[in-house]
RNA sequence: GUGCCCGUAGCUCAAUUGGAUAGAGCAUCUGACUACGGAUCAGAAGGUUGUAGGUUCAACUCCUACCGGGCACACCA
């Protein structure tokens, strides 16, 4: 068996070291290879070959000089260089192009050696190389237990998910934790609330009972605290406030775990913060930021100075009353993250948390760490419609769009899809009717439908066959422009992969997809692949085979289902 | 009022973080099944990138001002 060609040196690498030796000859001192390697890129369009330089446009400006005859120039002394370097025959033609991009082409033999290294590599294929692996701690959803979880905490679950996946993948090692607010101002309203619909509950089997005021307007007020007292009726119907308050909140926490479950999201870790201040680390924390002298005392609170860190006002951490604010115990969570030695921390929160990024990025800052470790994503509001018409949300009277409804309505893998599609700061406008439907309009049934038209061609061809070809030496028979594109895609997956990673944006990954489905859907429809010609079928069923691969991967990274057959 | 985000084709979004003639999908119009999954594919049309300046070989991208939209500005969480 010939060794697969993926297991040579990129050819950046290459071709580098020749482009910094044309500089050289054609008078550019200071080239260096690691200064060219930066400059290649995949360009844009396909008309602009496989790999390009801008190489030559940087150095023009230092030395004043016109880009374009000096990429001439170049270009001339890297076709002398090419013939004896190690990217001979893997070169098919070098061009100056536009206003002096430098533009090589592959060949054929070249292009199609992808098929190989995917093959070598089977499900490591496109993770990167040259990522240095990080200790991470990815926090997430991290919604207070006094309700069920709505879209907008569907969005940052599928978010936070799908990116530990692809920072996984890259060879980091991620935490995903969720921080718990089990205690609190809003717990105890949990409480209160709880205590009231269990006094009506109270009241119906028992007349004579005082009749229940209306209900308080800062009171949590959906129904699914009915249904809760219900059940706190069955076991005591005399619970007191404390019981109340406990068994709302695990019971609805419970709820939380099922509906993250149900949606493929699972937690490493769930962080409480009434176990946190029973540690004694926030007082901890707290005497830390006295000790390094960051905090004051005035008007009877405790102040922090965030704005020695950038911060536009100094925030209170001990109010009058001597409680904490929120942002008290948050904080010595997170410098419980550094001590736990998690060198980049991602935090993922809803938009109404934009100010909140300032004062606590100070705070870590004033304790001694660097506040760019700590990463926050405000992941932007969902509009859920159904075809036109827009969904109405309102968090007022308790009615909201649960993830539960989403789950129900659309399911898992159209979920995460739909909520992964744009940038996580960008609005996102969620159709239900699309996400609903199996036609080529929704993007995630076309990219599944890929995966699972090419295991039905495999099929076909395993009927009278006992397995599927393999042999490089057919993949000449791949030069159209069809496979050519399929070919180009498959081996710029770990690119893409790799700027989610650099970016924090899975919606990169369902990009590449998509273009990747489409590139196949088109070759698909031009070109039979099981035929009498045997090569031919073979180089056609090794692309395809390499296509689902990737195909597989990709949607695994988002957390989303390759069916065999839909 | 102050700060942050956004403004790209009729609609929803891209543009490799400063690169080449700003690209896709939907919708519209015109086409392709004796077929391994038509649950698919091809073509046409669609733009002064909110406006006006600036920086440079090169600006949707960076800077300044203005216009329009969203969010945040608690001893709430």
């Amino acid at each position: 068996m010939t060794k697969g060609s993926g297991a040579r040196r990129p050819i950046q690498e290459d071709l580098s070291e020749l482009l910094a030796e044309a500089m050289r000859l054609s008078g550019q001192p200071a080239a260096s290879a690691s200064a060219a390697r930066g400059t290649f890129e995949v360009p844009r369009e396909e008309k602009f070959g496989d790999l390009s330089t801008n190489f030559v446009f940087r150095v023009a400006k230092e030395n004043k000089k016109a880009p374009r005859p000096m990429a001439e120039e170049v270009a001339g002394k890297l076709r002398g260089l090419l013939a004896a370097s190690a990217a001979a025959g893997r070169v098919e033609k070098i061009a100056v192009e536009g206003p002096g991009f430098i533009n090589f082409y592959f060949t054929a033999q070249e292009t199609a050696s992808v098929l190989d290294a995917i093959r070598s590599a089977g499900a490591d294929y496109g993770r990167p190389k040259d990522v240095k692996p990080k200790k991470i701690l990815l926090e997430f959803v991290s919604a207070n237990p006094t309700g069920p979880l709505t879209v907008a905490h569907g969005r940052q679950a599928a978010l936070g998910d799908s990116l530990a996946r692809v920072l996984q993948f890259c060879g980091h090692q991620v935490t995903r934790e969720y921080y718990n607010n089990d205690e609190g101002v809003q717990i105890t309203t949990l409480g209160l609330s709880t205590q009231y619909r269990l006094n009506a509950i109270r009241r119906e089997h028992d007349p004579k009972l005082p009749e229940n005021p209306p209900i308080p307007e800062n009171y949590y007020q959906g129904d699914y605290l009915i249904e809760i007292a219900g059940e706190l009726y069955a076991k005591n119907p005399n619970a007191g406030l404390d019981e109340c308050r406990l068994f709302a909140r695990d019971s609805i926490m419970a709820g939380i775990k099922k509906d993250l479950a149900d949606f493929g999201v699972h937690f490493d870790n769930f962080y409480s913060q009434e176990a946190l201040g029973k540690s004694g680390k926030v007082e901890k924390t707290l005497e830390e930021l006295k000790r390094l002298g960051k905090v004051y005392e005035s008007e009877g609170a405790v102040w922090l100075k965030s704005t020695d860190f950038g911060d536009d006002k100094d925030r209170v951490l001990v109010k009058s009353d001597k409680n904490y604010t929120y942002l008290t115990p948050d904080i010595a969570y997170h410098h419980e993250k550094f001590l736990r030695g998690f060198e980049m921390m991602i935090d993922i929160l809803g938009p109404d948390h934009h100010g909140y990024i300032a004062r606590l990025k100070a705070s870590q800052q004033a304790l001694g760490h660097d506040p760019d470790a700590v990463n926050v994503l405000i992941a932007q509001l969902v509009t859920l419609y159904e075809g036109e018409k827009q969904v109405r949300m309102s968090t007022r009277a308790g009615e909201f769009v649960t993830l539960r409804e989403i789950l129900d309505e659309v399911g898992k893998d159209a979920g995460r899809f739909f909520f992964l599609m744009r940038k996580f700061d960008a609005h996102l406008d969620f159709d239900l009717a699309l996400a609903k439907t199996q036609t080529p309009d929704n993007p995630i049934f076309y990219i599944q439908y890929a995966h699972a038209r090419i295991e039905s061609v495999k099929n076909v061809f395993l009927e009278k066959n006992r397995e599927l070809p393999w042999d490089p030496a057919v993949l000449d028979r791949l030069s159209g422009p069809l496979e050519t594109r399929v070919l180009r895609l498959l081996g710029q997956y770990g690119d893409n992969v790799q700027a989610a990673e650099r970016t924090l944006e899975p919606y990169r990954v369902v990009a590449y997809l998509m273009e990747l489905a489409g590139a196949f859907h088109r070759f698909y429809a031009e070109n039979r692949v099981v035929t009498e010609d045997a090569p031919l079928t073979a180089a056609r069923l090794m692309l395809l085979t390499s296509v689902q691969t990737v195909l597989r991967s990709g949607l695994g990274l988002l957390g989303v289902s390759a069916p065999l057959k839909m």
